[in-house]
RNA sequence: GUGGGAGUAGUUCAGUUGGUUAGAACGUUGGAUUGUGGUUCCAAAGGUCGGGGGUUCGAAUCCCCUCUUCCACCCCA
């Protein structure tokens, strides 16, 4: 007992209240998916090194939990190779990644899209496209934690994949607002698309400059404009570009305003054009919805752009500041990676994890007493708990949640339990009840008691409830 | 990975310029005439003060290291 048991950082129990809530929100989510007639899938916990590493960028790399291989794993290591490398201090970062090959094969999945793309790619046969699946697991990430985040947390995807029209993105915008409006969140999509920001890059003059470019204006609305342009400056972004830039990223107009702002400054930009192009039919399918959400361009949403070559989703919350609690967007070929090219998918990713926060924050929850025991049987002794359990199962084939309290102790305790576990009707049957064929019907909240012919207790019961 | 705050009973926290057996509230357990909960009253249990090292006659208190946690950055759900 003198020393505490605890569970690794960044990772959380869940009780029974906020599981059942956790319930609640994972099955609003499913239900929505299901009704536009997505599929489930999972896939496993780990996946080889060779699945996961090099998707996510050098940083994503970092964050995957690698999984030592089982038995004697130090066997598998090149000490002479190792030795060599390591007598340069400057080798460390290559040590490590020359020792972990040596001792993991396998590591926990970091997200839900890679997995699914090697699915798809195994899959294939068993697949006809445009293919429309949803996937509700945990994933796992090495980050550090802080508000809003986990090192262990869910996330709840849906993908169609095999498909280039826009009406895919129209319609998961659709079941964002969906999901969200039957959790009663406010919040507001952002959309952008990421040849919009090819083209502007292109058109103020950046060249090859878009990662440096889109990774600083992805921060605007924290640090404001003229920290952005200073971290463009000193990527070597020109001065010129980013007086030409500004008017159009600064833009709070509506989104009609933007465009038409847009356009004239993409004109010169076949990629900045087509992007446009794909947001004005977007919003015009959109606007057929008559959304609960509003649906605003942002053109300094970025999203890591790892994958992204089309729309670029993202929500936020307005009850609550936690980053964002969905997101996603169009990728053109993350199958190719896998050797399965030409394949586009668009997909967004709910964090149940996040959303439940908010949720939380608001007091959102609906009541979930319907969870809880509904009738306790008190317990007298063996004999009269033999008289109980029939009618126990009497009343719990008419849909009632009931148990049997298991242990003969004082009825005091015994009324306790129920009054601490919200159990609404006591049910007492001692030796006189037993005699009498009558069972005393206990109302916890207003203490009445009454009594009830054995025959006629489920009935009685559920007058009551 | 970088920077800052915090770690004292199950929980939320007190703890005076270093000074005797480290406190409170809530919770837990037991009791207040035998088979009746929520309110009340009484009592008890529970802490090597996150861990390790150092300074000191003496450390919860001062210094160093480490772990954990919270916050910010990077990045993200």
């Amino acid at each position: 007992m003198n020393q505490k048991p605890s569970i690794p950082k960044g990772t959380r129990d869940f009780g029974p209240v906020p599981m059942m809530r956790r319930n609640y929100l994972f099955n609003t989510i499913r239900s929505v998916f299901q009704l536009y007639g997505y599929l489930p899938i999972e896939t496993p916990a780990m996946e080889t090194l060779d699945t996961l590493m090099g998707k996510y960028g050098e940083e994503g790399d970092k964050l995957v939990f690698n999984i030592l291989n089982s038995g004697d794993f130090a066997s598998g290591i090149n000490t002479e190779l190792l030795q060599k490398l390591i007598q340069d201090p400057d080798n460390s970062a290559l040590v490590s990644r020359t020792m972990t090959s040596q001792v993991s094969e396998k590591a926990l999945r970091y997200d839900l899209t890679v997995p699914f793309a090697r699915f798809v790619v195994q899959h294939r046969d068993e697949i006809s496209f445009p293919f429309k699946r949803y996937q509700i697991q945990p994933v796992w990430r090495a980050d550090r934690p802080q508000k809003g985040r986990y090192r262990e947390f869910y996330q709840c995807d849906v993908d169609v994949i095999g498909s280039d029209s826009l009406l895919n993105e129209a319609e998961l915008i659709k079941i964002i607002d969906d999901v969200f409006s039957k959790l009663g969140l406010n919040i507001v999509i952002k959309i952008n698309n990421r040849k919009i920001l090819a083209g502007l890059a292109e058109a103020s003059g950046l060249g090859d400059n878009l990662t440096d470019f889109t990774v600083a204006l992805d921060k605007l609305d924290k640090i404001g404009i003229e920290h952005v342009s200073k971290e463009w400056i000193s990527k070597g972004i020109s001065g010129e570009s980013i007086i030409k830039l500004t008017p159009i990223i600064g833009h709070m107009g509506s989104n009609t305003d933007k465009i038409s702002g847009l356009k004239d400054f993409l004109k010169s930009s076949t990629a900045g054009m087509k992007g446009l192009e794909e947001v004005e039919t977007l919003l015009t399918i959109i606007n057929r919805f008559n959304l609960n959400s509003s649906v605003e361009i942002d053109l300094t949403l970025a999203r890591g752009l790892n994958y992204y070559t089309g729309a670029i989703i993202e929500v936020k919350s307005l009850d609550i500041h936690i980053g964002s609690i969905c997101g996603g967007g169009r990728y053109d070929d993350l199958t190719g990676i896998f050797g399965m090219p030409g394949v586009s998918g668009v997909g967004v990713s709910f964090g149940a994890d996040r959303i439940y926060d908010v949720m939380e924050q608001i007091n959102g929850f609906p009541a979930l007493a319907q969870s809880g025991t509904q009738v306790l049987f008190l317990n007298f002794g063996f004999d009269e708990a033999t008289v109980c359990q029939p009618l126990a199962g009497q009343i719990r084939a008419a849909g009632i949640r009931c148990e049997l309290y298991p242990d003969p102790l004082k009825i005091k305790k015994q009324l306790q339990y129920a009054d601490q576990n919200h159990i609404p009707i006591v049910v007492m049957i001692g030796e006189t009840e037993r005699n009498a064929g009558k069972a005393a019907v206990k109302i916890m909240s207003s203490g009445e008691q009454i009594n009830v012919a054995f025959p006629d207790l489920t009935s009685e019961i559920r007058k009551i409830i």
